[in-house]
DNA sequence: CAGTGAGCGAGCTTCCGCTTGACTT
């Protein structure tokens, strides 16, 4: 047995850290918290000092066990988790579950993982520091209780198994505001003139630093320069640079993952977390910019041996962060002396990031020359600009450029050579008609950064949150096709001004992030009820509560009751007094019958609805497609009640076509047969012969997937489906063991099999 | 996973922040 038990977060550190440590040492690992709340019930003793129960979590029972083995052998036990509020509270979490007495407890900690950084924290140990666990205390009981006490107000108020948060329904906060900017946006259009002239067979453009206000300004302009002459008056040279960006931290990474691989930020994570489990990069889970001493001289040594060193540049990295911990390092190789790894595709490109970033943020400024050129016109008061640009030494530029979330860069490139004075010969000039675009729609990635940036969530959950969002239905991630929209061009070419109409794809969206009905009527609920948890600064004033009290001068117990009282008498006042939440929107009357005609959030979802209350005819239907409350239109609405719809009879029986959860279909008795838009089959113009000839072909089919039927009972039948034979038993579905012959079952094998699946557990989704 | 085209309604759902693993039909 070990001399020493040293316990951190995760495995991978631990077996590095052994490697560090003599034989003395055993280093194991706590594999995160190890007691938690438990995940059914609140668990707080609201009326006790808000005495929370915790327990050991059901994953965590073996190692606890395993650790509590370890220690009672040990003569000491170091608890190396990391030093922020989580960190300290797992230590003190651990020495609850493991029984640890103080003598045999040391508390120490480290910033990176090298091994002058460990030898010196086992020099230095201290005591678990109990004022920062009460503040992660009240961290974690703050968000149980708004969590468990808001969630269930939905539930009554909106739909089942709803979820509201203090990091969620803000993340859905945000999304739904952005959106309804981009609904209430409505473009203008100015004209862009640029001018495009010929110097010794190379190519100028100049362009109109103000825009033309509409199309007669611009064909004005078009007229004065028809014949001027065009004469540079200015010819301005001016030096610039660029520095490259810090090193990696989560948010960073899942951002330039996005933009440069195209990852979800989900993917970022996976494939990071294999490159960590492989010993290649330094911890994924961070929010510092900080390299080790080891790293920058490591990288001054790869730059110069690389590139020069003139190209190197030791640079020391800030965090701008709100609420930043920087418990750990920024996220770098472990070694950069490997600039390409052996690995999968997507771990080596996004090692290939990591490495260049690093290493980039170690290297000189880019120098530039900026080149602008003001061309006068003779007939006109305007004036033309020409910017060009020219980099001087390449610099960190050499590595890496990190990614924009902007779309419209425009790339500057070297002018020709010009003079002061000289006169330019015109080859043509457009002026275009550009439209104002609407703030952009958020990407997962662009949503942790706004996340981050407002304080909002942790390394370790931006990307849960981003899925939870999406796992309640409150937020989509879609891609859209755009539409066309006109716009007019004028055109000097040869001492003509004319003018055309051209067409462009304008709103086409790539994976970008959008609230579903659903999410908006739930967040413009809590932000009438519980604007406070929905304030944009309601984590960062916790946050300042949560400081106060790591820093000794609050109580916990204190600042969580200063809280909850009133928000408790909100929520019961919220219960009872506020309506049902429907999002019902009024788009207008029938022009047949008069009746108004409502979108609203129903049982099933968005849907339309005819006539009011009391109306005893009235008519529904649901929302298709993209559709959705804020936008559908009267005249959308009035197609949608169109379904569903009679085509005639066929064998006495009716036939109808509407559009069902999986797509449009027609129906005929029980029967529903599939309409293939890409057949030409639309529900609102099927006629009759085609819908009949539609079910005889699903007869056929039917008739050919059933393998065996039974005399004894006419509703059960052994029928071939898309994942192989299964057992149909009126309306329940029952699969066949794998080791019998569909074919050669009988009827009590059936039926026994039949018992046997409704006597098992259900299987709960997840 | 689930083989579909609901509509009855019992009992359950839910938070955020640490960390990885994954029994078999």
């Amino acid at each position: 047995m070990s001399k020493n038990l040293v316990i951190v977060e995760s495995p991978a550190k631990a077996k590095t850290i052994e490697g560090y440590l003599g034989t003395d040492f055993t280093v194991k690992s706590s594999y995160g918290h190890v007691r938690d709340l438990p995940s059914n019930g609140i668990a707080i003793a609201v009326d006790d000092g808000y005495k929370p129960a915790y327990e050991v979590s059901a994953d965590k029972k073996q190692v606890v066990k395993e650790l509590k083995k370890l220690a009672t052998s040990a003569e000491v036990v170091w608890l190396a988790t990391d030093e922020d509020r989580e960190g300290e509270a797992i230590s003190w979490h651990l020495m609850e579950a493991l029984d640890l007495a103080e003598e045999k407890t040391r508390r120490i900690v480290f910033h990176e993982i090298t091994k002058p950084a460990i030898l010196k924290a086992i020099e230095n140990p201290r005591e678990v520091d109990i004022n920062l666990v009460n503040a992660q205390q009240a961290r974690r009981i703050l968000d149980r209780l708004v969590g468990f006490e808001l969630s269930p107000v939905l539930w009554k108020k909106v739909k089942p198994s709803l979820s509201a948060g203090r990091v969620q329904s803000v993340a859905v906060r945000i999304i739904v505001e952005r959106e309804r900017e981009i609904i209430a946006f409505i473009p203008t259009s100015s004209f862009r003139a640029v001018a495009l002239f010929d110097v010794d067979g190379r190519e100028l453009k100049g362009e109109l630093s103000k825009r033309l206000a509409d199309g007669s300004e611009a064909e004005t302009f078009l007229n004065e320069c028809n014949g001027s002459d065009f004469t540079i008056s200015a010819l301005e040279k001016s030096p610039g640079k660029k520095s490259p960006a810090a090193p990696f931290t989560t948010s960073t990474l899942q951002q330039e993952a996005s933009r440069k691989l195209s990852f979800s930020v989900s993917q970022t994570m996976v494939v990071a977390q294999k490159l960590y489990e492989s010993g290649r990069i330094t911890y994924m889970r961070t929010d510092s910019v900080n390299l080790s001493d080891i790293a920058v001289n490591q990288a001054k040594d790869t730059i110069s041996s690389m590139y020069g060193p003139e190209f190197a540049e030791t640079r020391v990295y800030k965090s701008k962060a709100k609420g930043a911990q920087e418990a750990h390092e920024a996220i770098r190789p472990t070694d950069l002396g490997i600039s390409e790894i052996d690995a999968d595709r997507n771990e080596k490109r996004l090692y290939d990031l990591i490495w260049k970033r690093t290493v980039a943020s170690q290297m000189a400024d880019a120098k530039l020359e900026k080149t602008t050129v003001t061309i006068d016109i003779s007939k006109s008061e305007r004036q033309l600009i020409a910017k060009g640009e020219v980099i001087t030494f390449e610099g960190f530029l050499k590595v890496y450029l990190e990614g924009t979330d902007d779309e419209e860069e425009e790339s500057k490139g070297m002018l020709p050579p010009l003079t002061q004075g000289e006169n330019l010969k015109l080859n043509h000039i457009t002026a275009t008609e550009r439209f104002t675009h609407h703030p952009p729609r958020f990407t997962e990635a662009s949503l942790v950064k706004k996340l981050e940036e407002l304080g909002i969530g942790r390394p370790s959950t931006y990307a849960p949150t981003i899925s939870t969002v999406q796992k309640r239905g409150y937020v989509v991630k879609e891609s859209r096709d755009g539409k066309p929209r006109e716009y007019t061009q004028w055109l000097l070419k040869e001492d003509n001004v004319t003018n055309g109409t051209l067409t462009e794809n304008t709103g086409a969206e790539n994976s970008k992030l959008f609230p579903t009905d659903i999410g908006m009527v739930v967040n413009d609920y809590l932000v009438d009820h519980f604007d406070k948890i929905l304030d944009y600064n309601f984590t960062a004033n916790v946050e300042q509560e949560f400081d106060e009290i790591a820093d000794g001068k609050k109580e916990w117990s204190k600042m969580i009751d200063a809280f909850y009282t009133p928000f408790h008498t909100t929520v019961e006042n919220a219960l009872e007094n506020t309506a049902r939440a429907t999002g019902e929107r009024e788009l207008g009357k029938d022009p047949k019958t008069d009746k108004p005609i409502f979108a609203k959030i129903g049982r099933y979802g968005p849907m339309i609805q005819m006539g009011l209350g009391e109306d005893e005819d009235k008519k529904f239907a649901s929302l298709q497609g993209e559709q959705s409350i804020s936008t559908i239109t009267l005249e959308e609405a009035l197609e949608l009640f169109k379904l569903p719809r009679k085509l005639g009879e066929f064998e006495g029986e009716e036939i109808a076509a509407a559009i069902g959860r999986y797509g449009p279909y027609v129906r005929h008795n029980k029967l529903f047969v599939s309409l293939d838009p890409e057949l030409g089959d639309d529900p609102l113009t099927v006629e009759l012969d085609r819908a009949i000839e539609l079910i005889k072909a699903k007869r056929e089919e039917q008739k050919k997937s059933i393998i065996k039927e039974f005399e004894e009972d006419s509703d059960i039948r052994i029928i071939i489906g898309r994942y192989g034979p299964y057992i149909k038993a009126g309306k329940q579905n029952v699969r066949i063991p794998k080791d019998k012959e569909p074919e050669s079952l009988t009827f009590e094998d059936v039926t026994e099999l039949i018992e046997a699946a409704k006597k098992a557990p259900k299987r709960r989704k997840k």
